[in-house]
DNA sequence: CCGGACAATATTGTCAACAATATTGTGATC
DNA sequence: GATCACAATATTGTTGACAATATTGTCCGG
């Protein structure tokens, strides 16, 4: 395998894993044809061992699999794309007022020490490194929430919309916005108010989708 | 195949579907392990076909594969159940606002036809028959809400637990204060509360729980 | 009777060959 | 040049055989 040249035969949830990053990093495009010859030679893995990891992909929900015309990136449409956001309303919603309820010191310690860190990048205008952060402090608020499942429920869900989130950040407006949002909300979580910091969640997220949307139609235009 | 005699071999899907729905119905039990060979004879299908069909039902999360010890149902403890009603706490939630907002008359006239046979399961008794027909009220909310995503997510947490939406209702009081919370946020629904329905959609998946781990720590007495 | 060592069996993992289908290339005809 | 039919190639689907590992059965000593 290219990243991994290794002696040992990779497995197949590694061939999984490699797959689903190449389509988080954008490497591989929505509708692209994951033809198997082609994993096979940039990874080393037997062929059965790419099939049995594309089924798994498709059970995932990342991967589209037709008879004979096999895998190819699942292409998330702008409608899909809004559910997906409605999806994340509720699910990072809810884990803010869990959050505020129930994280731990050392959680709400790491917390605050990623939104320094997106403090300097507004300061910066860093927008990339304001993107990495900014997934990095969503994370942390599902963590905090305790709840795995939504966990992993959240991790596919993003897979879709991964380059999307990076967008918006460039248009230095927005993210000025999007960082005043994560600083009144550090504040609610950790003063436990999960009502508020439930609010304050979904109408970020509610926000962060008007943004993208309208980038999306200027690029449709 | 027992079920499908025609000769056309099933496809791989199908067999996924086939062990989801017998994992459903209670048929394979949590923990038992999936021996592909009985699969094979059960359904006729190659071998192939099977292993994929496994790794595609790990992708969704319904089972597990060790190396060398092959699939089992997954086995969901009282703790991710209760995760899982976290995760539908907010994502039933957030659909019953939705269905209030939007919902088509088609969608609100069925959800009036299922909660009137509703009622008359409670004047009968007919706790399997109300499950069933449970089951149906809260996926025509979710379908009302016009998002398939959560639809499809839904549709995934649900398996683990669907043995245990039936539990429930053999018990004449729960089963009659639920539906009390039916009748209820039918209401809600019709008239177009958006919030007083998600708030009572929450409550009422929250009670379900509480009843449910109820009955769990009765069984492990 | 119990427990461990070893053999026998069962089950899963891997690979390669072949069949079925889709995709691409080529030439003839208009 | 455009379009259609047909061949050549590429890609995926399927099957079977064999290797690796786990599970079960058996025997023996204590």
């Amino acid at each position: 395998m290219v990243e991994n040249p290794s002696l040992r035969a990779p497995t197949g949830s590694e061939i999984a894993d490699w797959v689903r990053d190449r389509i988080r990093a954008g490497r591989f495009v929505p509708g692209q044809r994951l033809v198997e010859v082609d994993i096979i030679r940039q990874t080393g893995a037997s062929r059965s061992k790419v099939r049995e990891a594309l089924q798994r992909l498709e059970g995932e929900g990342l991967v589209q699999i037709e008879e004979f015309r096999g895998a190819s990136v699942k292409n998330a449409s702008l409608e899909e794309v809004r559910q997906i956001y409605r999806a994340r309303v509720a699910l990072e919603g809810i884990c803010a007022g869990d959050f505020a309820r129930q994280a731990t010191p050392e959680q709400k310690e790491r917390l605050c020490a990623v939104q320094d860190a997106l403090d300097r990048c507004v300061e910066d205008r860093a927008p990339e490194r304001f993107g990495r952060l900014n997934v990095e402090w969503h994370r942390l608020i599902v963590e905090g929430s305790g709840n795995s499942v939504i966990a992993d429920l959240l991790q596919r869900l993003n897979v879709p919309i991964h380059r999307l989130l990076f967008e918006s950040f460039y248009d230095d407006e927005r993210l000025r916005t999007a960082n005043a949002d994560h600083q009144n909300m550090v504040k609610l979580l950790l003063a436990g108010d999960a009502d508020a910091s439930e609010q304050a969640m979904r109408r970020h997220i509610e926000d962060g989708f008007v943004t993208l949307s309208k980038i999306e139609s200027e690029f449709y235009r």
